[in-house]
Order: structure tokens, then C-alpha cells, then sequence
DNA sequence: TTTAGGG
DNA sequence: CCCTAAA
């Protein structure tokens, strides 16, 4: 028997769970209760508002895992309402496996009992996964211990995750005592092939400074069709690690899952693996392009160093601060011993990488951001940050509001921007301004908008003052 | 880095 | 939503 102790990492039970577990993703240290739900092979995520009122939780006294499900009253609870992804773009509809995992050191992460419930939900359906916040102070009621229970204290952040299929890492996990796990599950490629994807989630944070380092591995079955896929030091971010149809023959010193999970990410154990150091990018290409035909060893990003140690330890750098270094251009170089025994070289598949996926390359290419309507949650929070901080002051709206978001600071400015365009004029507003669809807001929020557009205390001051402030005293009045 | 404006 | 100048 584990117990679990301040400062562990907190991870559910699941691998018992059944086919049809949820997940559920919380953050305890935000302020809202809110949390995201996601089916049991990560493909479906639903945003549940109020979380603390929805589940009851319970220790498990053998393992110190925690154990929850969802109350009767709590199915009636769910709220669905409409969130931001904080890395994945509109691709990873095409990825046969994301993973998205954020702060990995303060995350909470708590698999739920949810067994049939998702289907009969009326959620909205999101193909983006994120990371919710979840109450710290929620009860573990009638539990023995309860005093442990998931008090701040004690809320240990998921070293990983697994499904069904992840018994034996399972066990590890619930131990709290590995710092190696993986998840596995089976998938589709774009080409229709099954193939089974395993993800090695390790928090190599004490052995060096490899953070964000996914390593990727690929073995196969018998029939060829079979690939593992590693994750190294998940610590303070995200990865979205997917497989394509490699066909090939197995590696013969690699058909463990275990075998490519060398603590040393450096330590090219298997022939086949490859590391990649994680993509800084938001915006995720199709699986086939992380690996390009380059024949050096490992993938490495080379702006690694540009991540801030001190990360972590920053409750303010929650997911937003991801969100910047998601945006970071990486520069990739592939590793594929390999290679010319599966001719990848030559598969026109991988060809496109190299140019797409380099650093030098990819400013040009970028692809616009993916346009999300605002909802009305969206724009209900600008106005309240309008009103708290007055115009002009996005970043703050940005921290405030908008935290754990994509919205940048300037896309709410950009936003306020249209929303006073829109609504404050004195007609009725032009075709174009009807077409924004403003006139979905309620009234309410749209005498808001003017409001605030009208108010002088909260007219955006100007930064002229700067000048004056320069080398003079700053207190001197004005 | 953040903000403002134009596109 | 992007780009860029300005602060």
C-alpha cells in the first residue's frame, strides 16, 4: 500500500475502470470549479462548469488513489459550455492521438468513474482538449480519509494517464512511486490502418533538463501494424504525440514498451527511437510530419532553452504562458536508424516536413490561426474585464479573464475593438456589423459594451506620460 | 513586451 | 486574425 503524501502526485484509479472510463482534467489551483471531461480514449472532452457539485470523491485507502463518481443530482448538473483548447488546433481532428498536459508539476488530474454516462450527455462535441480547473477544496465525503481527502495539501499532480490498456503501468502508477507510465490506445491512422499507440509519460525533471522532450518510440507486432509511441518529461507541458502506419519490421530490441523508455532520453536504447524535443508550436501538424528524413539521430527543438526554468514554480504561468511557447518555432532533426529499411525517406509522406516543420521555415508557413467565434461566455467575460481594468489593459483582461484561454491580449482587444464598433454607433449598424452577429448578444451585455465604451474612467489612458516619467521624478504630480 | 491601428 | 510601428 502506497500512501499518499504532501507533495506526491495524485492519479485515479482507471486501469480497472473499464473501457467506458472518463477522465476528468482539473486544475486545483484556479479559483473555479470547473473541470474537463474526457472519454475514455481522449477523443471527446466536455467542459463540466461545476465540478464539485457533479462528483463525490473517494480515496482509495489500498492504493491512495482517488476514486470518484458522478452523483445522480450531478448528471443533471453538467453544465457543456464552450472552451478554448490551449494547444490543439483544428488538426488534431486528424491526430490519432493527443495528449495535452499542462503544468504537470500543480495539474490535477483525476480520472472518473463515468462509465455510459457520455453518450446520453447533450454536450457539445469539441475536438480540442484543454485543461480545466477544479476546486482544491473539493470534499471527499464519507471517506475514512477524509482528512487527507483532496485538500490542497495533499492533491498531488498526474504523473500520467492510461486507459484500459495500461494495466501493468497501471499498477505504477497507482503506486505513486514510478515515475514512468504510458497510455495506450488503439487508433486509426489516415490510412485506415489499426495500429495500437502507447505513450510513456515520464517526469524526467531531476534527471536533466530534457523538459519537453517527447520521445517516440515505434515497435510493432506480428503484424507489423503495432507502434508505441513515448512521452519523456511531460513536466510543465503539453504533448501531442501521434503514429502513422509505419510498416516495417519490428525491431527486435524493441518490442517492450519498457525497452524504449530509457530514463536517458539520450540514450538511444532502440534503434527505432526517436526523441523529440516538443514542439513550442500551438498549432500541431499531421503525425507523419513530426519525423522528417533527416538522417541525424533525435528530434530536438533547439529553442528548449528558451523555456524558463522557473516555470513551473509560477502559479501565474499557468496555461497561457504555455500558449506562448506553444507559438515558439522549433527546429526538428529527425532520427531514423532505421530509415532506409522502411524506405521513409522516399514516402512523399514525410517530404513536406523538412520544409514545414523547420524553424527557418515556418514563420513563412504558419497557417492563420484558426478563427473560434467568440461565445457569449467569451464576451461576457471581456465586458467584466473591461469594467475591472478599463480599456487598454488586455494583458491583465487576458490573465484575469481569459487564463486559461487562447484569446490573446490582442485578440480581446481586437474583440473589444468589434464590439464597440459594432455596438456603439448610432444606427443600427452597417451590414457588415449585422453580420458579426452582435445582434445575438443579449441586450444586457451589448448596454454593457456601451457602457463601458462611454465611460471616461474607463477610457484607455495614454502612454505619453511615459516620456515625462522618463528621468524625472516619478512623483512628481502631473 | 505590450498596445494601438491598419489591413 | 495578422502585421507592424510605437511606446
Amino acid at each position: 500500500m502506497n500512501e499518499v503524501k504532501e507533495g506526491d502526485h495524485y492519479f485515479a484509479n482507471l486501469a480497472y475502470g473499464g473501457s467506458d472510463a472518463g477522465h476528468i482534467w482539473a486544475d486545483p489551483k484556479e479559483d473555479k470549479a470547473s473541470a474537463l471531461y474526457f472519454d475514455a480514449n481522449f477523443e471527446k472532452a466536455f467542459k463540466i462548469d461545476d465540478i464539485s457539485s457533479v462528483f463525490h470523491y473517494e480515496l482509495l485507502a489500498e492504493n491512495g488513489g482517488l476514486t470518484s463518481y458522478m452523483t445522480d443530482e450531478g448528471k443533471g448538473k453538467i453544465l457543456c459550455s464552450d472552451f478554448d483548447g490551449i494547444l490543439l488546433e483544428d488538426e488534431l481532428t486528424n491526430l490519432p492521438l493527443a495528449v495535452s498536459i499542462s503544468r504537470a508539476s500543480e495539474d490535477h488530474y483525476l480520472d472518473v468513474d463515468f462509465a455510459k454516462k457520455v453518450p446520453d450527455l447533450d454536450c457539445k462535441f469539441y475536438d480540442e482538449l484543454s485543461v480545466g480547473t477544479l476546486r482544491s477544496e473539493v470534499n471527499s465525503p464519507e471517506t475514512s480519509n477524509e482528512e487527507v481527502g483532496v485538500s490542497e495539501s495533499s492533491i498531488i499532480a498526474p504523473r500520467c494517464f492510461n486507459d484500459q490498456f495500461g494495466k501493468t503501468t497501471a499498477d505504477a502508477m497507482h503506486g505513486n512511486s514510478g515515475r514512468k507510465c504510458w497510455y495506450q490506445r488503439p487508433v486509426e491512422d489516415n490510412m485506415g490502418l489499426k495500429c495500437s499507440v502507447t505513450c510513456d509519460i515520464q517526469d524526467v525533471q531531476e534527471t536533466n533538463d530534457v523538459r519537453n522532450t517527447l520521445e517516440i518510440g515505434s515497435s510493432f507486432d506480428d503484424d507489423g501494424k503495432k507502434t508505441h509511441v513515448s512521452f519523456t518529461s511531460v513536466k510543465s507541458l503539453y504533448g501531442s504525440v501521434c503514429t502513422h502506419d509505419e510498416v516495417g519490421p519490428p525491431p527486435s530490441q524493441c518490442t517492450d514498451v519498457e525497452d524504449f523508455c530509457a530514463d536517458d532520453p539520450s540514450t538511444d536504447s532502440c534503434a527505432e527511437t526517436k526523441i523529440i524535443r516538443a514542439r513550442q508550436r500551438r498549432l500541431c501538424r499531421p503525425p507523419q510530419r513530426y519525423l522528417d528524413g533527416s538522417p541525424s539521430l533525435n528530434l530536438k527543438l533547439h529553442n528548449a532553452k528558451k523555456h524558463p526554468s522557473s516555470l513551473s514554480k509560477d502559479k501565474d504561468l499557468g496555461v497561457g504562458s504555455l500558449k506562448k511557447y506553444h507559438r515558439k518555432s522549433v527546429e526538428i532533426k529527425a532520427s531514423k536508424t532505421w530509415a532506409s529499411d522502411m524506405e521513409l525517406d522516399s514516402d512523399e509522406e514525410y517530404e513536406p516536413v523538412e520544409s514545414s516543420f523547420n524553424i527557418r521555415n515556418l514563420k513563412r508557413n504558419d497557417r492563420r490561426k484558426s478563427c473560434k467565434a467568440w461565445t457569449l461566455d467569451e464576451v461576457v467575460a471581456l465586458v467584466d474585464g473591461m469594467s475591472q481594468f478599463g480599456v487598454g489593459q488586455w494583458t491583465a483582461v487576458k490573465r484575469t479573464f481569459f487564463s486559461s484561454s487562447r484569446r490573446t491580449a490582442t485578440d480581446i482587444r481586437d474583440k473589444w475593438r468589434n464590439l464597440v464598433k459594432t455596438n456603439c454607433r448610432s444606427s443600427k449598424g452597417t451590414k457588415d456589423d449585422q453580420r458579426n452577429c452582435s445582434h445575438l448578444l443579449p441586450e444586457p451585455v451589448i448596454e454593457r459594451v456601451r457602457e463601458i465604451a462611454s465611460s471616461p474612467s474607463l477610457k484607455p489612458r495614454h502612454k505619453s506620460s511615459r516620456k515625462l516619467s522618463g528621468l524625472r521624478c516619478p512623483d512628481l504630480p502631473p
